[in-house]
DNA sequence: CACACTAACGCAAATATTTTGCTTTAATGC
DNA sequence: GCATTAAAGCAAAATATTTGCGTTAGTGTG
């Protein structure tokens, strides 16, 4: 995750992890309780049980934890359902996504992914991205069909949907996207 | 600007004016002087001439005043130049905006608009774009070319660019975004 | 233009957060 | 085990933020 990193002998086990998971369940559990003015560091600290020091030192600022927290919980817990075909993998998949991004909680991942000024995070979101396609063109192409690249699928797909929600007050139903999707898998030109 | 309204009279003239061009000015005099750790409420205040409760009272957050300043920056200060064709406007228009946001200024102006949690700021860029493109599609209307819809626009080619700005630690040169116009304006399948 | 009204600023005290030096704890390698 | 030292704890110091209240100066009215 985006922790400075030092260069000597690191020490990542036991107390060091259980720093982090106790910090970042701490983190969760204050989101969840919704209040965003508790969430500030010496409140993270003392609902983890740890020094306000410890943070700072760890990860610097509220941002960046922040950061870290939303682009784990940002990784997909599984694989991508299979449908049986590859429009289908996408609709699905899509539909997922667009749900998950455009709630509230959502788009603050977005922004806190993007807020804590580590390029790593973002960049980690994108590759997470990513994978998600890169299984699903492995199994289209098992099934002999011939799937659009991944940069294809950010550009014309996922491109649109994260500037809308990052910066426009709303964001379109599914359809808009599945829409997008057909004309990528049809080869259609632009909509005018 | 995202500044905090309120409802009784509001007083804009005279001296709040003088003192949120003080600030602006103070910010972007620091943000050039590099030395991003200048760069806090208190200092900008000493720089405005002005105390810091006024910044917070106004503003709430340097993050916020943050947001204000650069959505000022992103404010176009001139009309899309006129080359005598659709597609040579939208060129030139797209390598200014390319070079213009992949640099490293660039990309803290959007980091910094999205950052204040102000998503007015963030909506206001948009249709910064939105009018640029109003005009571009405008002198093609006169010319008897018919342009793409400005959400074609935004999606194919300004999308890709900031997803790519945000998540990703290389940006494209322009021809990448020359490429996706051209297969906007051709009405080509996408690329596979 | 004088005057009342009050939004917005200044000032300074009260809080809260962040940094820092030093000590203690506990991983890691031998 | 035992030495080594990364990472945590603690507490004082430095900064930043909030807040109450007095002052300044836009704005509308007579």
């Amino acid at each position: 995750m985006g922790e400075a990193r030092q260069r000597g002998g690191a020490r990542p086990g036991g107390r060091s992890a259980r720093v982090q998971v106790a910090v970042h369940r701490a983190v969760r559990e204050l989101q969840a309780k919704g209040e965003p003015g508790e969430l500030t560091v010496p409140t993270v600290a003392a609902q983890a049980g740890v020094t306000p020091s410890t943070i700072y030192r760890r990860w610097g600022s509220l941002a960046q934890l922040l950061s870290d927290v939303a682009a784990e919980k940002l990784r997909p817990d599984s694989e991508p359902e299979d449908t049986g075909s590859l429009r289908g993998d996408l609709r699905t998949w899509l539909e997922q996504y667009v749900e998950e991004m455009s709630s509230q909680p959502g788009r603050a991942m977005v922004r806190d992914v993007l807020g804590g000024n580590q390029p790593e995070n973002a960049a980690l979101c994108s590759t997470y991205l990513r994978q998600q396609f890169e299984s699903i063109q492995a199994r289209a192409l098992a099934r002999g069909e011939t799937p659009p690249s991944t940069d294809v699928l950010l550009d014309r797909i996922v491109a649109p949907m994260i500037y809308r929600i990052l910066f426009t007050s709303s964001v379109p139903e599914v359809e808009y996207f599945w829409r997008l999707l057909d004309d990528v898998l049809e080869g259609k030109p632009a909509a005018q």
